[in-house]
DNA sequence: ATTAGCAATCAACTAGCTAGACTGCCAGTT
DNA sequence: AACTGGCAGTCTAGCTAGTTGATTGCTAAT
């Protein structure tokens, strides 16, 4: 078992191997940290938590330095919620006070993470498959083509270009405009392929060419309209600190870039326990190994759950970059909750 | 003054030197290539090749590596035209096979370059200052709201919501969008801000103040599609390399997040005279002065002018890259032109 | 103009040594 | 039973010295 003292030891140790990158010694810990024991006794709680493999040494006659599940404990157990510091709160009333359209305050979102965390922030994009359509816009280019404009709930905005099989006026336009907005106002983008597959039937038989055509343009547009795309930014802190990782950076940020596994590790994460999660060392598949990430979900409008976070060695200020994801979080839903209900 | 056949050794050193990333030896020379002279003759062509600052010695007894001023004169005047590779040709054809949306295409586009090059990819978005208004539409959204839709012929689309001092009618609403589009289709985004301040003026004075929030809130669209932005891919391949650059790779990095380095290096550069520019080394700035910078200009539809290219060690294959970046700039030119026309 | 030969230079590697930082354990103390 | 002081053992980091091998620069000969 382990005594509250020996928990303290670890978190300790985290905190200043944090702090000084080296591992940290038993007679540093008695001389710094108010133990009333000798580091002799520091030494006895340490031989226990390396037992329980909470601490390693990396050599024989070396301090010691946290293990994945040593960090796992220190997250779930010990780490004290910090508050922001001021000039955190500053940036991000800052960044609050400047208003735009989403994309761009995405962008800003994902910077002022990485600003405030000095870690690599990673922004999943609204999902908007529970989005639902606002408007359908048709709009006639010449007699032989037509522009779709698909507006959803959320504000985002998708056109596309058909070429029509055959002639058309503005009566026709007019018509099948009224007619897919009848039908597709309300219909949340999940459920778009579907209703789109069934649009032509529901047409004069002379129109269902030019309809096929309509259902197939709306369809692109859902389709590049999946929240499977990640911004990035401040790649450059990982290579700040340039021994953090084992080997080379590179295939932590090749990891990063291809999106694939941490879209994965958004999407088995599960939202219902924490507000912000860990997923750290080893916990992380492949390349990601030797890093942790701290993600949170955020809402844009009432149920569209997307998720952001970030990413960085797993020795990391768990503490206050925890405290910067969960705000930013907040604000970001905040935002675009307000601009939803601005909308509605 | 500089020989034909010191010329030719300037071209073998920056050849092997990129091939090895060791300092080339005048016996390396000598063995490896059909020069009909030894190595001690080699030897005083490099002493030449010194003192005219082509290449230098990283200490005195080591092979020699070109100088900034070295690869300047090899990709003026020596650097041969690599054709692309049958794997590169095939990569590009099946970019060009799938299509999607403007953001989609430009996403592939970069990631395109970054893998054909293996270095960091950038690539500005598409100038939309001379892209024309093809459709502005509005939509109610209740009584008191109305969402504006502003569709250039580029195909990009933005949207803002506009709220309403006073109560609104199908018939208000298709009088000013009939009203609004006879003033502003086929304006320029450049003259936007001047035609929109002039709107207001046009309308019936009961009408004034909902026109100028219109026109605020299209104002605002158009302040949103300025071309100071960049896309960035393949940031891995900066770190693959690890001794490419003297210290550290983080400031590089970090410049070209930043992008105002790299925006200013576009905007400087002169597009008369060649396809394909290069900046390498001490002829950027700052952050830069370890890198050289490949670009070329793309054109999307007639005349809208951006950039795209590549960042990398000084110590880069001049030769295929170039060729990469040229092929790519005008495939991607040809793509949006094709759309281009397709729309118009 | 070119070449061969040779001395001089210097990074990179190796081996051996030392100093210092910790731990682990044991025996004694509270 | 918990804690402590002391001490031997272990390992890294850093230092020095010596060796090797690559490469140049120079000179004198062709």
């Amino acid at each position: 078992m382990v005594s509250d003292r020996a928990l303290e030891v670890l978190r300790v140790i985290v905190q200043d191997y944090i702090d000084s990158k080296e591992p940290v010694a038993s007679k540093a810990i008695a001389d710094r940290h108010g133990f009333g024991v000798s580091a002799a006794t520091i030494r006895n709680d340490m031989a226990l938590l390396e037992e329980e493999e909470l601490i390693a040494a990396p050599h024989t006659s070396a301090g010691r330095i946290p293990t994945d599940k040593g960090y796992r404990v220190f997250v779930d157990q010990l780490a004290g919620v910090k508050p922001l510091t001021p000039a955190q709160r500053r940036a991000i009333e800052q960044f609050l006070s400047e208003s735009a359209d989403l994309d761009d305050t995405l962008t800003r979102t994902v910077r002022l993470l990485s600003q405030l965390t000095n870690q690599v922030a990673i922004l999943q994009y609204p999902s908007l498959s529970v989005a639902t359509v606002r408007h359908v816009e048709l709009l006639p280019m010449g007699t032989h083509r037509v522009m779709t404009v698909l507006i959803t709930d959320g504000g985002s905005v998708d056109q596309n270009i058909v070429e029509c099989p055959q002639e058309l006026d503005e009566e026709v336009v007019a018509e099948l405009r009224a007619h897919l907005n009848s039908q597709l106002v309300g219909v949340s983008l999940a459920q778009m392929p579907a209703t789109l597959a069934e649009f032509p039937n529901t047409v004069s038989p002379r129109r269902r060419e030019l309809a096929e055509a309509l259902a197939d343009a709306l369809g692109h547009a859902v389709e590049g309209h999946r929240s499977d795309r990640l911004m990035m930014a401040g790649a450059a802190n990982l290579v700040r600190g340039e021994h953090d990782f084992s080997s080379s950076v590179y295939p932590v940020l090749e990891a990063i870039e291809q999106q694939v596994t941490l879209l994965k590790l958004f999407t088995e994460m599960k939202w219902e326990s924490a507000e912000v999660q860990a997923r750290i060392g080893r916990e992380n598949e492949g390349a990601l190994a030797e890093t942790a990430v701290l993600a949170s979900a955020y809402q844009s409008g009432s149920e569209h759950r997307a998720t952001l976070g970030v990413v960085g060695p797993t020795r990391m200020d768990y503490s206050s970059n925890m405290t910067a994801v969960r705000a930013v979080a907040s604000y970001l839903s905040r935002l675009l909750g307000d601009q939803e209900s601005e909308r509605a």
